[in-house]
RNA sequence: CGCGGGGUGGAGCAGUCCGGUAGCUCGCAAGGCUCAUAACCUUGAGGUCGGUGGUUCAAAUCCACCCCCCGCAA
């Protein structure tokens, strides 16, 4: 085999920390991280690093946190460390064509969609909400149009019924991990040639605002149970009682149809929380309402003294 | 100093404003009923009301400080 390549990696959070400790494993040495600033997160505004910060320190590999992506001091960073290949994932940034040219061997993302579909920040999430059957990873080369690079690898995973997208991250993580020192065999090896997308395919994942969790309860109960799942466990499903926030991390579609408009309770107890929509009932199996914990259902009507006829 | 809510038998909550017998829906135990049951009826056990100090004849409740949890925000 031929000679090891110099890596830097770019990525922020949890499924790109795990993914530089999978590739430190390989044989290519990565001699600096770039990753975003810390900021204040949580209660109080504590500073808190990104995951992969933390991974990179713990291994004393030298890590930068620029402000600025297009600014001399990052390229000198770059430069300085001189790497062969530059891996991308999920850093949340779209790098300028100066980082893109920087490295010989270019820079490579792992993305966690069949691209073309789901260019974009949250193709997880909004595989889910439309109800795929399948996700995957693809790896590719970056350009400067976002996610529209060639593909160099793809991999296809199917989607568990009860998939949500905390689960089907920690699912596409570790292959997406594997996927990605596969094709840095393959790209030292000559194996793998570019396959340019097909644009016409092209679909878009946006980032996901808060709004987009709220739950109509017009829609078909298969709609809301998928959204759901998607949001769960952020920023999460919501919806409104008694003026309050109530988010919804579980759902699930019962066959069953009720007279009652669309978010009334049709039915309350220890079986849980069921409710109207569109099209028929939805039990809401897990719950939390502002400022309180997360709980099954079956208990949260017992505290809450919510009944049938009660209006979301 | 980012904003806000909360900690009450094993679980989820009410009671706190206006101090005076520890309450609700469950769970648990025993007994009853029943062909039978996670159903129903009766009875019972289980609590230093997050902690410390203060005010008071008297504190879950009022005051001060501390610990822990959560929503918003990021």
């Amino acid at each position: 085999m031929s000679r090891p390549w110099t890596v830097v990696y770019m990525g922020t959070p949890r499924c790109a920390a795990d993914t530089i400790e999978r590739l430190m494993e390989g044989p290519d040495p990565v001699v600096g991280v770039v990753t975003r600033p810390d900021r204040p997160a949580g209660r109080g505004q504590k500073t808190i690093p990104s995951p992969v910060r933390l991974v990179a320190e713990a291994h004393k590999i030298p890590v930068i946190t620029p402000e600025k992506i297009r600014s001399d001091e990052f390229l000198g960073h770059l430069s300085a460390w001189a790497p062969d290949l530059i891996v991308v994932v999920a850093f949340g940034r779209i790098l300028p064509r100066s980082v893109l040219d920087l490295a010989p061997q270019g820079c490579m993302n792992v993305h966690y969609s069949l691209l073309p579909r789901y260019r974009g920040a949250a193709p997880m999430t909004w595989a889910l909400v439309n109800g795929d059957e399948t996700s995957g990873v693809t790896t590719m080369r970056l350009v400067e149009q976002m996610d529209a690079g060639p593909i160099l690898l793809q991999e296809e995973v199917p989607i568990a019924p009860e998939e949500t997208s905390a689960s089907l991250e920690a699912k596409l993580s570790p292959i997406g991990a594997q996927l990605l020192l596969q094709t840095i065999r393959g790209l030292k090896e000559g194996s793998i040639k570019d396959i340019p997308q097909r644009k016409e395919e092209a679909t878009y994942a946006a980032m996901l605002k808060k709004e987009d969790g709220e739950i109509d309860w017009t829609q078909p109960a298969r709609v809301i149970e998928r959204l759901v799942r998607a949001f769960s466990p952020w920023p999460s499903a919501y919806t409104h009682w008694r003026k309050q926030l109530l988010k919804v991390y579980r759902a699930s579609v019962m066959n069953e149809k009720s007279q009652v408009p669309p978010g009334e309770v049709v039915r309350a107890d220890d079986q849980g929380l069921w409710v109207n929509t569109g099209d028929g009932v939805l039990n809401l199996q897990e719950v939390q309402l502002e400022n309180r914990k997360r709980l099954p259902s079956s208990e949260f009507v017992r505290g809450a003294r919510i009944e049938k006829g009660a209006r979301f």
